[in-house]
DNA sequence: CTTATTACCGTAGTCAGGTACGGAGTCAAG
DNA sequence: CTTGACTCCGTACCTGACTACGGTAATAAG
C-alpha cells in the first residue's frame, strides 16, 4: 500500500522521526500527539502534519523545554488565542533567554579552564582541576 | 560548641552550601563526599575541605556535569591527571556550544513569532499561531 | 531532668522522560 | 493458509537526582 509521507505506520513514523516506537505511544498517552485514525482496519496511520509536530516536540526538547511546556506550546495551535499565545511566546522567549545567558556563562568558564589547562608549561598541578576548586568562578552561574 | 567553619554538623553544613541535608548523604552514598569521622561522639564534623569540596559538585553542575562526571573529576583531583580533566571539560564545552546554537535558533524563531503577533493588524487569526503550525523554521534546530 | 532538636541510618517514594514486556490481533508475502 | 513482521494496548520497569519516612540515639536548652 502507498506509504508515501502521508500514509506510515507508527513504526515507519518512528524512523523517519529518529525516535523510539514506544516514545510516540508516551507522547501520545501524555496528550502531544494526537492517536490518529485507522482508515483501513485496525492499523493508525500518520501524516506529515504528526511528522512536523512530533519533529516541534523533539526540536523543543532539545532546547530545554519540559513535555509540559511543550504542550503548553502546542495548546496554542487553534489560532484563537492571540493573547494568550503571545504572552506564553514572550515568556518562553524570556525563559530562552535567560537560558541563553547562562548558557553563555558556563561557556566562558569552561572555554577558559579548557585553555588555562592547555597553556599549562610544567606546572605542579592541572590549573582546569584548581580553578573547579576555587568556586569563586563559577559561583554566578544560574543565577535564575 | 565551637560552630566555626571547621567543626559544623551535617545540618549547618547543609544550610552553608544551601542544600539540603538529605542530598549530603544521598552524595556520600554516592562516594562524592566522604563520611568524615566523629570527633566528640557519635555525631560526624565536617569542615572547610568539605565545604569546598561540595561546592566544587555544586559548581560543577550549574556548568552542565552529571553527577557521575563530577566524580570522575574529583577523582582527577590530585591534579596530575591534566589530559583527562581537559578532554572531559572539552566534551561539555562542546555540548553547551550545541546548546547555544540551538537556543540562539529558537531566540530568533521566537522573537520573530512574537513580533508578528503585535504588529497583526486585524487581521482573521494569530499569525504565531500560523507560523508555529507550519514548523519548517524550526526544524534546523539542534543539527547535531 | 525533661523535652525539643538534631543526627544517624536504612529504606522507600518522587518526578521526568522514557523503555521494555507480554499477550493479543492484523496484514502482506510466499 | 501459514509464517513472520508489525501493531495495539496495558502495565511494569529504568535512570538520575534527589526527598521523605521512621525509628533510635545523642545532645543542647530550659
Ligand atoms: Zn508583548
Ligand atoms: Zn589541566
Ligand atoms: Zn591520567
Ligand atoms: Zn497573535
Amino acid at each position: 500500500m502507498e506509504n508515501n509521507f502521508g500514509n506510515l505506520t507508527i513504526g515507519t513514523f518512528a524512523r523517519v522521526v529518529g525516535v523510539n516506537v514506544e516514545t510516540i505511544r508516551f507522547y501520545q498517552r501524555k496528550g502531544l500527539l494526537p492517536e490518529p485514525n485507522k482508515p483501513y482496519g485496525s492499523i493508525r496511520r500518520y501524516g506529515e502534519a504528526d511528522v512536523k509536530r512530533l519533529q516541534f516536540v523533539k526540536s523543543a526538547q532539545r532546547l530545554g523545554f519540559s513535555l509540559d511546556e511543550i504542550a503548553e506550546l502546542l495548546r496554542l495551535e487553534d489560532g484563537t488565542h492571540c493573547e494568550e499565545a503571545s504572552a506564553l511566546a514572550e515568556r518562553k522567549l524570556h525563559d530562552v533567554r535567560q537560558k541563553l545567558a547562562d548558557l553563555i556563562c558556563m561557556e566562558t568558564v569552561l572555554a577558559n579552564l579548557v585553555s588555562d589547562c592547555h597553556t599549562q608549561a610544567g606546572k605542579l598541578s592541572c590549573p582546569l582541576i584548581t580553578s573547579l576548586r576555587n568556586t569563586n568562578e563559577t559561583r554566578s552561574v544560574g543565577t535564575e
